[in-house]
DNA sequence: GTCTATATCCAGATAGAC
DNA sequence: GTCTATCTGGATATAGAC
């Protein structure tokens, strides 16, 4: 017999998940400071008690989605990076990728982009020092080292390559864009590439 | 006789303009809400019953602080686009801008660019949908009207244009980037009008 | 492991003297 | 206009039964 949720009536998986996906919710529409354990206790149907149980405090609820959100791209990053060869094709599935979870998990997207971790997880080393965005360079980097790419600046190479693409989900998060990002990937890989081609 | 800080035995201003350079300081330090307003009276010299006569909440404080920096960008943005004829250069001139503030005074570009703004400031709408956020915009859109630029889509053309330079604001802020964005002008202005010229 | 009830703390905000 | 002293609510976190 599993277990059933008395709301919906569907089975449902154990506490640390659904403390995790309400808090996701929460933490993104509202904010993390704007959310109090008792938001995530009516949120999550879990009760205080077990929150407690399972998570050390309100910032552990924090550190674990972090961490689960940060493999998750990892992973999607390794599987690019096996499946091309080459540094253009790796950078354009990078931003096909970034803007697929934006338009499919909006959530997501903004959890790691746009939250300001350093204030509710100032243990943390900024995001864009996470291995996600390292990896993100390094596809950048040895583009350049093979000569796909203008010798630039590594850094400034990877802002130019991937800044545009970011700024635009910056915008479609905001809700300025109104229309799925995939409708721009063309136009954007374009101006990109353009930016940085040998 | 002018009124003397007891600290720093220099003369100082009101209250108001106190507390705004106060806060700018313990937001971006720290975050908006992991500043209490006693810290703010620590900061600012000045007492709890003071602040709270010149302002009416602690969001009043973060809101006139806003308004403040928008319009100094305001001013800032008008003056580029007086100076100056074409596209071209206004974007160049906007991108020396972000990168002297961020230079010069890193909070102001941190808090203006960087912070959740509609985490405490609910009312107001999204930083990129402000005034000078709009006015970059329309520098573009000129730009592709006339012919200097590419005829792609606006949004993407602007972000083409200024997202490298923005993302290594972001990364010059979080400390990934350890020396002055100012010798890096020149290789991202190249980069950044490549990727839409004509 | 999960729950309810509750303790503790400190934030934001106010009162009222000067 | 500025100050100190104080109120009040709600947040985080715990206690302890089940």
């Amino acid at each position: 017999m599993t277990k059933i949720n008395k709301k919906s009536e569907l089975p449902v998986k154990g506490v640390h998940e659904r403390v995790i996906n309400a808090s996701l919710l929460l933490f993104t529409k509202q904010g993390y400071f704007n959310t109090s354990v008792p938001d995530i206790v009516k949120a999550s149907g879990c009760s205080t008690g077990s929150i407690y149980h399972h998570f050390k405090d309100k910032e552990g609820i924090a550190s674990a989605l972090y961490e689960s959100l940060v493999m998750r791209m990892n992973l999607a990053l390794d599987e690019i990076e096996m499946q091309f060869p080459t540094s253009k094709q790796r950078c354009r599935a990078v931003i096909k990728l970034l803007f697929r979870i934006t338009e499919t998990e909006p959530e997501v997207m903004e959890f790691i982009l746009y939250a300001k971790h350093k204030e509710f997880l100032p243990g943390n080393s900024p995001i864009c020092s996470s291995r996600p965005f390292q990896k993100m360079r390094e596809f950048v980097t040895t583009g350049i080292t093979n000569g796909e790419l203008d010798p630039v600046d590594d850094l400034v190479a990877a802002a130019s390559l991937y800044g545009g693409a970011l700024r635009l989900i910056f915008l479609r998060l905001d809700g300025v864009i109104k229309h799925s990002l995939m409708d721009k990937l063309d136009d954007v890989w374009k101006c990109a590439w353009r930016s940085v081609a040998a």
